[in-house]
DNA sequence: CCTGTAATTAAACAGTGTTCAATTAACTGG
DNA sequence: CCAGTTAATTGAACACTGTTTAATTACAGG
């Protein structure tokens, strides 16, 4: 068999990309192979190299669709808010849900290594800088003071830390209850931390 | 050859940990191999079965000196200290710049994934719980209230989680420097609400 | 219809972790 | 001190990984 040119080249990108997170989310990143994507979309392995330069690259791209659908479900979330401080609670609150029901995707798009300078143009990066944004913003709005960046990113990396620890057994603690009431302990405390440095500063 | 019995399993042991660990600090976790590691140590892969089970075992065990590493550089940075507080900054100080300076090393100890049910005597969990139980004391100390594990879970994990996106290029703030002003405004920020916390419950 | 383009495959390559028969050095008992 | 046993070490094999490439062969254009 050969040239068969029933699928697009970005039909088979996408399915290549479906393929690997239903391997990713029914068996693990360990499962996640060249051979075991390319036997679910019923091709063999030669073919991934049609739409992707390296597996590393197919991997960035299962990695850019799970930090879309995360950023998807923080605005759907935030959605009928208006409170600034609900809706950073909202944020992350969303941003926890999705790490511990899809851990394995999860891990895979905040552990993975690209081998050096392959960053290609890097979009990744490009989508946790803009919700570091959002986030940045909406504690701006919330204390009315010049963005305060180093309690953005004290906020949106508290959030991950125990979202990661968790996911790792090494929180200290059990459960995704414990979990969500961790996270809510660490907004409200950097919140009201931000909060009080900015009162300060107008003083 | 056969039979050399140069060195005792114990030996052989701890020199392929520390070859281990000199591959990860010179040439990245990818290089990181069985080959890599027999070969620096002066043996062929097979030797290196003698004294682990599997390679997963070895990467536990580099994990693990990893880990008591750390908490000996958190013990030789609060030695002097009495100050409760003053001793939680000192650990979260002493935590990031770890992270920071050895990334390799510290992220195959917080990253690496050991096939289901085989965590062993979980040594590495173990050790981190440790870690969580002095915090968790400290805190205890410093607030004169009963355990609140919820403060101390967020103080460990917010700690980590400025490290892990730090790490990984993913904070939205490059550098060293940022990352320190984002852990020091983390740990106030959540010693601040866990005093508040206990002074409301004493009310 | 026929030809040229290009998608797809099968096979090979170097690398990975792992296993195991064979070798042979070191230990043990006489 | 020597013979026999034990066991550490090796090298070769295995099944797997990602990657490359020559050979197919279906499709598209004239």
């Amino acid at each position: 068999m050969a040239r068969r040119s029933d699928h697009t080249r970005e039909e088979l990108r996408d399915m290549s990309i479906r393929a690997a997170r239903a391997i990713v989310r029914a068996k693990g990143t360990q499962a996640l192979t060249a051979r075991a994507v390319a036997r679910r979309i019923g091709y063999t392995v030669g073919t991934l190299y049609q739409m992707f330069d390296n597996f590393d690259h197919l991997v960035l791209a299962v990695n850019i669709k799970t930090v879309s659908e995360i950023r998807r479900r923080m605005e759907k979330a935030t959605h009928d808010l208006v409170d600034p401080k609900a809706k950073l609670k909202a944020i992350a609150h969303a941003y926890t849900e999705y790490a511990l029901a899809h851990p394995g995707l999860w891990r895979l798009a905040f552990e993975h290594q690209m081998p050096e300078l392959d960053n290609y143009p890097s979009t990744l990066t490009d989508q946790t800088d803009a919700i570091f944004v959002w986030i940045s913003d909406l504690l701006g709005q919330l204390t009315a003071a010049p963005r305060d960046e180093i309690a953005a990113a004290a906020l949106w990396s508290g959030v991950h830390g125990v979202c990661h620890l968790s996911v790792t057994s090494k929180l200290g603690l059990a459960g995704t209850r414990a979990a969500m009431q961790v996270v809510d302990q660490m907004v409200d405390s950097v919140i009201a931390g931000a909060e009080q440095k900015a009162a300060a500063a107008r003083a």
